[in-house]
Formats: C-alpha cells, sequence, structure tokens
RNA sequence: GGGUGCGUAGCUCAGUUGGUUAGAGUGCCGCUUUGACAUGGCGGAGGUCACAGGUUCAAGUCCUGUCGCACCCACCA
C-alpha cells in the first residue's frame, strides 16, 4: 500500500474493479463436481416488470450471503438466476403503455400483442439482473433462465400433460371473482376488500302452500334474481316446519324450494338466506350439496340476463329497479344500515363479481397430502419455524387451484377442441387433426394458464426437467438446499413448490426454507410511490455504497419479521465501511516495508498457536475472538444473519477498534513488540474479513488483495479461503491476564469518567495514585500502568503499597475502589484533583455516590436474607453475591470515611 | 369471525435456556481536531420493559386476562 492512502473509504473506486474480476475470474459459475457436495439455491424470480426494489435488495442479498458462505465452507455453490413472465401483473403495465400510445390491445389484436410484449420484455425484461449483479450477487449469469423460455416452457408443457392423464386436471364450470372491467378471472389472493356500508334488504318470499311468507335479508336484491333455493339451519325450531316448502320468488315468479343447510347462521338477519348460487360463493357450495339449479343472471359485463323485463340493465341500476318493484309489492319488510367487506379488483378498484364460468383446475387435495406429509415429517425445515405450521394449515384447507386465465401473456394452455365437440385433447404445437374424430378444425383453447403454474415448476425445470427428466444436471443439482422468500408468496408459491416438486419427482425442491419480512418505512408503513416514502436502493448504492446498502438489510433482519428502514440506517452502515477502513488503515500504515518478510515469517510460523508471550490486551482480544466465532457459529446453524452482522459490528468496533487497536498504539512503541504487535492485528484482520466478506464482498476483497503480501496462505480472491476457521490457540492457561485486561478498561473507563465530571480540558493531566496492600497488587499494576496512563490521559502513576508506606488520603481527589478478586482483593484508586475542581461539586458527587452505593447494597441484602434464595439458587449464583456484597460493604465504608474528610 | 406476531430509551430495534444495577444504532447534552477514522474519540442524560393478576427464592423473559398496533386466513346473506 502506498503511503499516501485518502482518509476515506470511496466505494466508486472499488466496486467496479472488483466486480469486474469476480465476473473475469467467473467465481459465480458452478459445474457437476462428484468430489465435491452441492448447495444450490434457485432465485425467486422477479417480475420482469421490476426495477429493483428494496424488497428485491433484501431477498439477494441474503441469498448471496447464503451462497457466498457455502462458496466459503467448500460447497460447489451454485445461485440460478432469473425472471418470471408475471402474467397479469405484466400485461397491465404494457397495456397501460400502449394505451399512451393510444393502442388498445384489442385492437392489435392477440399476435400483434404477444409480438410487443416479447419485444418489450427483450429491451427491459432483463434489467432487474443487471442491478442484481451490481449489487454484487453471485448468480450463476450462465444459467440464467426466463419462465418463458425454451427450457421452462417445455416443463410448464410436461407437467400440464402429466396432470392432465393423470385426472388431475379438469375443466369445470366454477364460481370465480370476475372483474367486469378487466374481463378476466381473478385469484382469491387478486382481490381486495374494502369495507363500506349498505342497506340490508328484508324480502318477503311467499309460500307456495301456506299462507304467509319467509324473509330473508340481502344486500344485493338484484340477485335474487337468481335465487334457486331459500337456506335455513336445520336446527333453527322457527324453522322446523319450513323445510321442504315451496316459495314464490317474486318478480320472477318461479318456484323454489326451502332447504336446510348448517352453514346458515341463525343469528344473522332473519335467519333464513336466499340462495344465488351463480352468484355467490357459498351459495354455489349450497347449491352442489343439494343439487341446485345454478342461474346465471349477470353476465361478464356486470348486466342482467335471462331475467326477463329485467334483461340487459347494469347490476346496479337493476338494484334499483328490484328494489322499486318490490316496494310496490309490498315485500319489503325493512331496511338497515349495514357494514361489511366488498371485494374489488386490486388493479382497478372494480366491484368484484362472483360468477360462474368454465375454468381448468387442478384437483389438490392428493397432491396437498404428500406435501403435508413430507414438511410434517421435516423434510423441509422452515426459518424461522412459525411458518411451518401456516403452511400446514393452509394445505389441510387446500382448495382446487383454477389455473385458467382469460390474458393473453403466459403459457397458453395446451389445450385443443374440436368443431365436433369430442373430448378435449392435450398437444403441445399445432395439432394435424382431431385425435378421436381426425377432423382438422381444431381450435386451441383461448386461456393461458395462471403464472404461478410455471413458477412451482421452477426449481426444476431451470435444470432441463421438461426437455429430459433424467438429465445429469437434474439429478446432481436437484434438489436445491434452501429457498429464500418473503412470507407473502408462502402459499402462492413456496407451498405449491414443495407439492410439484413431489408430484413430478418424488422429492422436497428445497431442504430449507427462509423466510424474511417485508421492507417497510421507518414508521411501518409499505413502501409505495403513492405515499412517498419510497426508497431506492440504487440511490442508496450511488450516495453510501453496496456494501453499506447490503450491510444495512442484512443487519436489520431479525428472523421471519419485517424491516422498518430509514436512510438513517445507512449512513450508520456507511460510517462502519470507514470505520474499518480506517482500521486497516492504520495497520498498513505502521508496517514498514522491511517488516514485510519477518511479519509473514511471524504469521506462517504460526508462533501464534504456542500461546506464549503476548500482552494481556493480546491475551483479551483473542479470547473475545474465540468467544465470537463460536457465536457466529451458533447464529449461523440457525440462519440468524442478522445477529451475525450485528456480532461483528459490536466486535469489531467496541473490541478490536477501541481497546485492542488503542493497545497496539502503546505496544507498537516498543522495538521488541512491534512484529508480534503487527501479527496479532494482522492475524485477526484477516479472519475478520473471511467473517465479513458474505456480507461486504466488495470491500473485504479489496482489503484483502492488499494484506496478502502479508499473509503465509493466500488465494486469488478471498471467495476462495474460508470463512470460518475456528482458532487454533490454547487460552486456558491465561485466564488471569485476560481478567486483568478487563479490570485495566474498567480503571481507565473510571478516570475518564472522573476527567469528565470535573471537565477537565485534555492538556490537563492530572496525577493518579493508587493504593494496594501486597507486593501482588503492585507488581501488576506497576506492568500495566501504562496502559492506564496512556488511554486515560494522565501524568504520572504512583503506586502506593501501604504494607510500608504510611498513607494518607488527599484532600482533593476523587476516587474509586475496585475489586480485583477474591484472592487479591481491592486497590483504591485517587485522581489528584487539587486547583483543578470545584469542591462543592466534588462533595455533591459522592453524595450521589454513597445514595447509589447504598441502594445496590439493600438491593444485595435483601437477597441474602431470603433463606429460599440461599437454598434454591445455583450455588454459584449464591457465591457471586455473597462476594459482590462484602466488596460494596468495604467500598461503600471507604468512600463514606472520605466523605466525612472532605467535610472537614 | 378465526389465527399469528408485536408493544423495551424521543425514534428504529437487540435482549439465547428465567439469575448481578436492562443494551445498541440514531437523536439530544458536554468535552474533544491527540499521526487510523470528526463518516472519528471520550463522557453523560434518558426506561415503573403496554396494563392487571399469577407461577417462582428470582420475571423484560413463563402462564392468564385486558388494552393498543400490525399482519394472515375466511369473507357468512
Amino acid at each position: 500500500m502506498q503511503k499516501e492512502l485518502p482518509k476515506a473509504y470511496d466505494p466508486k473506486q472499488v466496486e467496479p474493479k472488483i466486480l469486474q474480476f469476480w465476473l473475469e475470474k467467473k467465481l459465480y459459475h458452478a459445474e457437476i463436481d462428484k468430489t465435491k457436495k452441492p448447495f444450490v439455491i434457485v432465485i425467486p424470480p422477479p417480475n420482469i416488470t421490476g426495477a429493483l426494489h428494496m424488497g428485491h435488495a433484501l431477498n439477494n442479498t441474503i441469498q448471496d450471503v447464503i451462497i457466498r458462505i457455502a462458496k466459503m465452507n467448500h460447497f460447489n455453490a451454485l445461485w440460478v438466476p432469473g425472471t418470471d413472465h408475471g402474467g397479469i401483473a405484466t400485461q397491465n403495465v404494457v397495456e397501460r403503455l400502449l394505451i399512451k400510445e393510444g393502442k388498445t390491445k384489442h385492437q392489435l389484436g392477440r399476435e400483434k400483442f404477444l409480438e410487443f410484449m416479447w419485444q418489450w420484455r427483450k429491451e427491459t425484461g432483463d434489467t432487474i439482473l443487471h442491478q442484481l449483479k451490481h449489487l454484487g450477487c453471485l448468480c450463476d449469469w450462465e444459467r440464467t433462465r426466463f419462465t418463458m423460455d425454451e427450457i421452462c416452457s417445455a416443463a410448464v408443457y410436461k407437467a400440464f400433460k402429466k396432470l392432465f392423464d393423470q385426472k388431475y386436471i379438469y375443466r369445470g364450470e366454477r364460481i370465480v371473482n370476475w372483474c367486469p372491467r378487466c374481463q378476466t378471472a381473478l385469484a382469491d389472493i387478486e382481490v381486495e376488500y374494502k369495507t363500506q356500508t349498505d342497506k340490508l334488504w328484508y324480502i318477503k318470499y311467499p309460500l307456495k302452500e301456506k299462507k304467509g311468507f319467509i324473509t330473508v335479508a340481502t344486500v344485493r336484491p338484484e340477485t335474487m334474481l337468481g335465487d334457486t333455493a331459500v337456506a335455513v339451519n336445520p336446527e333453527d325450531e322457527r324453522y322446523k316446519n319450513f323445510i321442504g316448502e315451496v316459495v314464490i320468488l317474486p318478480l320472477m315468479n318461479r318456484e323454489i324450494k326451502i332447504i336446510a343447510d348448517k352453514v346458515v347462521d341463525p343469528e344473522f338477519g332473519t335467519g333464513a338466506v336466499k340462495v344465488t348460487p351463480a352468484h355467490d360463493p357459498a351459495d354455489f357450495e349450497m347449491a352442489q350439496r343439494h343439487n341446485l339449479e345454478i342461474l346465471k343472471v349477470i353476465n361478464e359485463d356486470a348486466k342482467m340476463i335471462n331475467v326477463g323485463v329485467y334483461s340487459g340493465l347494469d347490476r346496479f341500476e337493476c338494484r334499483k329497479k328490484v328494489e322499486e318493484d318490490l316496494n310496490k309489492l309490498g315485500l319489503i319488510e325493512k331496511v338497515e344500515d349495514y357494514t361489511h367487506n366488498v371485494g374489488i379488483c386490486y388493479r382497478c378498484g372494480t366491484v368484484i363479481e362472483p360468477l360462474t364460468s368454465k375454468q381448468w383446475f387442478i384437483k389438490m387435495k392428493e397432491i396437498a397430502q404428500k406435501a403435508h406429509k413430507a414438511i410434517s415429517e421435516g423434510k423441509v425445515i422452515y426459518y424461522p419455524e412459525v411458518y411451518r405450521d401456516y403452511t400446514l394449515n393452509w394445505l389441510e384447507n387446500i382448495k382446487d387451484w383454477c389455473i385458467s386465465r382469460q390474458i393473453w401473456w403466459g403459457h397458453r394452455i395446451p389445450i385443443w377442441y374440436c368443431k365436433n365437440e369430442c373430448e378435449p385433447f392435450v398437444y403441445e404445437t399445432t395439432p394435424e387433426k382431431c385425435p378421436h374424430c381426425s377432423s382438422k378444425e381444431v381450435f386451441q383453447d383461448q386461456d393461458v394458464l395462471d403464472t404461478w403454474f410455471s413458477s412451482a415448476l421452477w426449481p426444476f425445470s431451470v435444470f432441463g426437467w421438461g426437455i429430459d427428466e433424467n438429465n445429469s444436471e437434474l439429478k446432481y443439482f436437484y434438489p436445491t438446499q434452501i429457498l429464500v422468500t418473503g412470507y407473502e408468496i408462502l402459499y402462492l408459491w413456496v407451498a405449491r413448490m414443495i407439492m410439484m416438486g413431489l408430484h413430478f419427482l418424488d422429492e422436497v425442491p428445497f431442504k430449507e426454507v427462509y423466510v424474511h419480512g417485508i421492507v417497510r418505512d421507518i414508521h411501518g408503513k409499505k413502501m409505495s410511490k403513492s405515499l412517498g416514502n419510497v426508497i431506492d436502493p440504487l440511490d442508496i448504492v450511488e450516495k453510501y455504497g453496496t456494501d453499506a446498502l447490503r450491510f444495512s438489510l442484512v443487519s436489520s433482519t431479525t428472523a421471519g419479521r419485517d424491516i422498518h428502514l430509514a436512510e438513517e440506517s445507512f449512513v450508520s452502515s456507511r460510517n462502519f465501511m470507514n470505520k474499518l477502513y480506517n482500521m486497516t488503515r492504520f495497520i498498513m500504515l505502521n508496517i514498514k516495508e522491511e517488516d514485510e518478510p519477518e511479519l509473514k515469517n511471524w504469521l506462517s510460523q504460526e508462533i501464534l498457536h504456542s500461546s506464549e508471550n503476548f500482552t494481556i490486551s493480546e491475551y483479551w482480544i483473542l479470547d473475545q475472538f474465540q468467544k465470537l466465532i463460536l457465536t457466529i457459529k451458533d447464529y449461523y446453524e440457525k440462519y440468524l444473519l442478522g445477529n451475525i452482522s450485528r456480532e461483528l459490528y459490536d466486535f469489531i468496533w467496541f473490541k478490536y477498534c477501541d481497546w485492542y487497536l488503542e493497545t497496539a498504539k502503546i505496544n507498537l512503541q516498543k522495538e521488541e513488540k512491534r512484529i508480534s504487535t503487527l501479527g496479532v492485528l494482522v492475524y485477526i484482520l484477516e479472519k475478520i474479513l473471511k467473517l465479513l466478506h458474505p456480507v461486504i464482498p466488495f470491500f473485504t476483497e479489496h482489503i484483502y488483495q492488499s494484506v496478502k503480501k502479508f499473509l503465509p496462505q493466500t488465494k486469488d480472491s478471498i471467495l476462495e479461503t474460508s470463512w470460518f476457521e475456528i482458532q487454533k490457540i490454547d487460552l486456558s492457561k491465561h485466564k488471569k491476564e485476560i481478567f486483568i485486561f478487563e479490570l485495566i478498561k474498567e480503571i481507565i473507563s473510571e478516570i475518564r469518567s472522573i476527567r469528565n465530571e470535573f471537565k477537565l480540558q485534555p492538556n490537563i493531566k492530572p496525577k493518579v495514585i493508587f493504593t494496594v496492600e501486597d507486593n501482588t497488587q503492585e507488581a501488576f499494576l506497576t506492568e500495566y500502568s501504562i496502559y492506564i496512563q496512556k488511554l486515560s490521559f494522565v501524568d504520572t502513576i504512583d503506586i502506593v503499597n501501604k504494607k510500608h508506606i504510611s498513607f494518607s488520603k488527599p484532600r482533593y481527589s476523587s476516587s474509586a475502589v475496585f475489586n480485583i478478586s477474591k484472592e487479591i482483593g481491592s486497590v483504591e484508586l485517587y485522581v489528584l484533583l487539587e486547583g483543578i475542581i470545584d469542591f462543592e461539586k466534588e462533595k455533591l458527587r459522592l453524595k450521589k455516590e454513597i445514595e447509589e452505593t447504598e441502594k445496590f447494597l439493600q438491593l444485595l441484602e435483601s437477597r441474602l436474607n431470603n433463606s429460599e434464595f440461599l437454598t434454591k439458587a445455583p450455588q454459584e449464583e449464591v457465591k457471586k453475591i455473597k462476594e459482590k456484597h462484602i466488596l460494596t460493604k468495604e467500598k461503600l465504608e471507604k468512600i463514606k470515611k472520605y466523605y466525612q474528610e472532605i467535610l472537614f
């Protein structure tokens, strides 16, 4: 390293070069290697409409951390990237573009529109992958897939064909959420609910055989035109005699039956409910159970049909008309206000019309059971665990999957119909003739598959399952190791991958699922353009650097919880990068050129492992480092990546820099200590870099390249080294040194505190006196007083052995007592403040200290007076409290005595 | 309506299996340009751990209830 090093770290200088280096070395690429265990992640493919947002940044950073750790743990790590065609969402985006150009998709027609889609996908579809590359993501770019590319489409076709042949796929007239504006069925998940207050109408339906009425309540009177029954609860005493009776449906004058069904809530309304199977999901189910007629009275444009004079009216106009007509007939018993949820289209806000239509479904029950079993047996492990139970619960209540969508963008359903109404058949391309009647007039289903159908196959479609299910890549890389995802697509996607993986390959698609939360703003609100609270990851990269972005994201995560992000977080991470940079800079600037061979020699001879001849701060930092490693190991096993980052931050900043580095400065002054001090500095630096690398890859790679020349064993890239190495140094014989350094730290903090309390300017260096009671104490204080002197900015340190010299307490001073250990006893510290301090302030300070100490003593005594504590608490605990009690008591007496003296 | 999670310093959050006087970042106050770093250093103020009970020698941590917030599922006329 040059002498002229900038004082601040500049990621913009570093990141492009490092990225280039990785790409050129192809460190991202993995091939089949039977000597190594594979560790595979498939990316949750981002939608091609997407520009990178914070959610992507989080999701992919986590994956990158995991894949880099795997690589550094010497697995054959592979991360497969790709994008998703995104169905409705993408079609919408492009449709809006077209509208801006004054075109609609209907004007263009299907073929032209799709051409436009593909063109668009070609131009903008991979933007997000480029952005991920710059985020440092170590995806195998040579394996980039797209859900509608040849490889993945082959899988879609094969899966569809198999499911069809196995009779899992069926076509059914089912009730779906229909958006009359968008003209398509919507998945349940695509329906939003809005709370609104409407009128609840109580309508009297005349009985046919008897006199009187049965009254039903509804908020949608127009649907009564499609009623095919009235239902009551079988247990409802009021209506027991009505079951089986026939009523005359007003306005339509149709006869409909009164049936009994236990879903009817006797508490609601009148306890009797009108049944409109074609326009209400619950009623539809009832109709299935009771074999009711399903009468469609509202069409796809939300206009009334099959209802005589009402036909052609809009559903809301019709509502008014029905109300009027019922009023005229005197059939409205009463009207109440009623607040309820109304389903609306998540895209346009139009009120959803549930209606029946022909859709393709997959029978899910059997397939779900296999998944349920596998998850219960622990074949898929969820982090955090709660998500396993959510998934199991969902699988238990699974419904058939509606896989047809009335849009154009997607995999067109490979079903063909024949003019002669033969059985529909599956054919991948255009068939020449109907296989049943050989008619040449065949036409393909108009619909496309739900976008999640191809997503569900993703973990194996990317390895070419669709083309050859026995290919060697699939055999080697499948099942994958871990899937990283947000909890919002646990059912839509994750559960379905598990089901499809088990169904087609008889193996779960991944062994582990890492579930993370959603990135929100600082107040917990979702980031959205309309709220104006979006933080763009690209802006953050620009301002603070990629590593700062990554570090903030990773260290903010805690097991499955949402992240509340504020820009300050990135400032803090940027500062940490700078701290890291300057800490390295300090070490580099202290290594002279002529030191290099000696230093390298020192590091290679593993003198370290002999665990002799270190200073106390070195024993201490090596001990702290050992503890850090064990903690990290523990966290890694539970994938607590946030905790790992926070631990590293604390260790580096508050231990390595604040304390060890400061003492190292002192040791570097001593010629005989120079090399060993530099040695320990570099030893820990190297290991820190490796541990940090998965989270902040650019910075660590950059520094590694500079540190390399001192290291005995190196690789081209830090990625090729080991993430994790248990330290081989045995520190068990040096507990005493470690303990002493802790004590020295305390003493230094105390003196600093006293300095601040009396507002001593830095140029004022007071004298400090320690009183000790024996030679042991004297010896160690003498040995280490240099640390105290330098780090707390004091002039001289006198050590008075009370055995030999009589000692009278200095008048103007501030004191403290340090309990070294039971064996060694305690030492007293006096900071001489004569001529410097305000005497009155000192009295107040002492008074406060006495109060605090008394309070603490009381606490300890109350414990020791508790006989049950003495017998039931662990012995160690009791012993600790006892020791503490004795020492505190001594301390209190001393302070009190001193306080008396100072009062004259 | 059913379920889950959360409520700890002004703000955002850590806090393992219950065990000394509850921590960090940020903000605030004071001191500080000393040869790694002012994107820094040192010190400080600030918390009845939502509330009420209970279990325990001991509860931020376990149990019950209440209130508040968020989300998931269902969407029942």
